[in-house]
DNA sequence: ATGTCAGATGTGATCTGA
């Protein structure tokens, strides 16, 4: 989100577009009085109920769900403050799915204790999943490239925060759980990211990173039937720095409901030395 | 061009965080 309430005017028109089932935000940087004071009424009136945790200024986490919402937790058990307990991670069960909706730290630079802070959060995080029930879902921006491919110029990032080797060792331990990175392997070979930073014309040249995640487990990745990023979110007039990602389940282990086709990417631009902003990730 | 935003402090420009 980089703020809801900024935001407003971009999210109602496109769950009214996208009519999402679930939806996961991250980063609405409200606390829930004002959450619910400023959209409660229209998320009411669209079939959502809510599950909100924020903080007055930074970080926020929800879940928006017309497919039921039991059983919401806020935070994550066991996991470290920064130094208080930061509003990271709120959980509910939706349809009968666990879903997790994550914003991780950032990290912010790799020799820092806010970066160490990241790693144990993320250590946090897996042994929350590890106890949850076996269908579930961590959604959200978990500010790290998997891989390579998942940055547009890895030399650009080297050594920073994102893509360094213990933040993909602690993402592969979550995923070592079972769980599947459904865009990536929807769209293994594509040229797909989900951020672009504000400056420099980041966005119109592609130049972004692929950060936020849908990973799911066996029972439910078994259901994906699409799985995509809606860059058409990152355009036009205040935009968000990130773009959603959409992943469409099939009711039933068996169901069909035909081909999905997601909406044309724009052509990918060539690889090139490209001046990275010193200001990485949100 | 370190080229953008958002929130805050506290009124206008500067800091923090991403």
């Amino acid at each position: 989100m980089n703020s809801v309430k900024q935001r407003l005017p971009r999210l109602l028109p496109w769950l009214d577009q996208r009519r999402p089932d679930v939806v996961c935000l991250q980063e609405t940087k409200l606390a829930d009085q004002a959450f619910a004071d400023l959209l409660g009424e229209e998320l009411a009136r669209r079939g959502y109920e809510v599950a909100a945790h924020g903080e007055p200024r930074w970080n926020g986490v929800a879940i928006l769900s017309r497919a039921g919402l039991d059983d919401v937790v806020t935070g994550v058990a066991g996991a470290p403050g920064f130094p208080h307990q930061e509003a990271r991670a709120v959980a509910a069960t939706c349809g009968g799915v666990r879903v997790h909706s994550v914003y991780v730290p950032n990290g912010r630079t790799p020799d820092s204790d806010h970066y160490r802070y990241k790693l144990e959060w993320l250590a946090a995080l897996r042994e929350v999943v590890r106890l949850g029930p076996e269908e579930a879902m961590v959604c959200g921006d978990v500010n790290i490239a998997p891989a390579d491919a998942d940055v547009f110029d890895p030399a650009a990032y080297e050594g920073q925060t994102h893509v360094t080797a213990p933040e993909r060792a602690a993402l592969a331990e979550l995923r070592e759980l079972g769980l599947h990175d459904v865009v990536r392997e929807r769209w293994p070979e594509e040229r797909v990211f989900t951020y672009w930073d504000y400056r420099a014309g980041m966005f119109h040249k592609d130049l972004g990173m692929r950060i936020d995640l849908v990973l799911a487990s066996d029972p439910v990745a078994g259901r994906v039937r699409a799985a995509w990023v809606d860059r058409h979110a990152r355009k036009g007039t205040g935009p968000s720095d990130h773009a959603p990602v959409i992943v469409d389940l099939d009711e039933a282990p068996d169901g069909d409901i035909g081909p999905v086709v997601p909406p044309p990417s724009a052509p990918a631009p060539k690889r090139g030395s490209v001046k990275l902003p010193q200001a990485p990730s949100g």
